[in-house]
DNA sequence: TGGGCTATAATTAGTAA
DNA sequence: CTTACTAATTATAGCCC
């Protein structure tokens, strides 16, 4: 504790709380990765910030997932043997391996909607390319996230913690839950759906944003959704 | 990193690792308690040590236990919180999920590509369809497939774990990566790279294994690399 | 293995722009 | 609210026992 009295104590003071926190979070995290790094170990971090609208995730979502079920499961890899010949690995490993790309892609993929939906809510209509959305997955990703919406408004307490952070109760930020903008009115908002063939050069709407032409036939690897650097708004 | 090069990487001799391990595990844990006292917040840590016949915890098994449970029975839309107002959502959340997604989109692609030459060692050939794999990126992932093998083979030591950490997981172990099959053979062995427009119907190759075809026009949002549901020999 | 010790790097609280 | 900077504190790699 630089230049302090090296007490370990709640910070009362929100802004001086909320700059440590803020700092010590990111340490802690460049310490997790260290110690991942110069030991070879698997590690990952979440952070629930009161601050943060969401949780910290270090390395990834999915990561996080893994290792915290791996945990779980612990006690009886313990006992396991792996026995890997040849076979054993290109059949065994290769699932194991294909799997995780599964839950990468499924992760992925909520991902790509998620931030499309949320571009659709600047832009103010929904854009599609080529076959390229989803639409009923995009609906079904709107309709949680009102009924997330929903779920916080009823809420009189909020989550927050840390794993190497944990959750922990605390009261619902009022102004968010009461404020009577974009929120409420996502169901209520014009929203269209916009067949184009031609994006290939930017343009504006009406309101003057930017609409993002989607896939990128430069980045072959790309998902096909999204350019890999978009300029948004 | 005192006295030292500040290289992060992994450290090869065991009794460095091991003692820089002890040490940073405690620093680590340290932090997390100071995180959580200075800023309020709930945190846990979970360390597993070969060497210990428990693993190491933070700050009771009872509350690592709670707090795991809490945040594994937490939604993912919960998990994954958004600031619901346009303000803070639209500039800050949303540069925030996109860095995220980006992460995530390499993440698959190396996901992707050590899945690919997975499949191009069982194969035995590569398989290239419409400028649809990055060759580039595909021999980086085989160099570092190699140097992991290697760096493998110089280890005596399983990995170890913390949390929330856990054991990594040892893709090869000596046995495979000693014999001449297909991984010591990734840079001798006979690789092709086929041009293909058509791989709308399944197809062997001269050893009898199924030649994927690549890419699914009926899946949007698939990575237009492979299909979702990929049937591998 | 498990401490001490030390020189050096890294962290960080406070401050200012 | 960041970003930058600084002084003070802490962390830690390498030794030694």
């Amino acid at each position: 504790m630089a230049n302090s009295k090296g007490e370990l104590i709640y910070i009362e003071d929100d802004t001086k709380r909320k700059t440590t926190c803020k700092k010590r979070k990111a340490s802690l995290i460049k310490k997790v990765n260290e110690l991942s790094t110069l030991c070879g170990i698997e590690a990952c971090a979440i952070i629930f910030d009161p601050n943060e609208s969401q949780p910290e995730i270090w390395p990834s979502h999915s990561e996080v997932e893994r290792l915290i079920k791996k945990f779980m499961e612990m006690p009886e890899m313990e006992q396991r043997k792996y026995m890997f010949n040849q076979e054993s690995f290109l059949s065994k490993n290769f699932n194991k391996a294909r799997d995780q790309l599964k839950r990468l892609r499924d992760e992925n993929k909520r991902m790509e909607m998620e931030l499309f939906m949320f571009q659709c809510l600047n832009i103010g209509c929904i854009v599609n390319t080529v076959n390229m959305v989803d639409t009923n997955y995009l609906l079904f990703v709107i309709n949680q996230t009102l009924k997330d919406i929903q779920w916080k408004q009823s809420r009189s307490q909020r989550q927050h913690g840390i794993v190497v952070a944990a959750p922990k109760e605390e009261p619902l930020n009022e102004e968010v839950a009461s404020v009577d903008g974009p929120v409420h009115g996502i169901g209520q908002t014009n929203m269209c759906v916009m067949q184009s063939q031609d994006f290939s050069s930017e343009s504006t709407n009406d309101r003057g944003n930017m609409i993002v032409p989607f896939g990128d036939n430069n980045n072959n690897f790309s998902n096909g959704f999204w350019p890999s650097t978009p300029s948004f708004p």
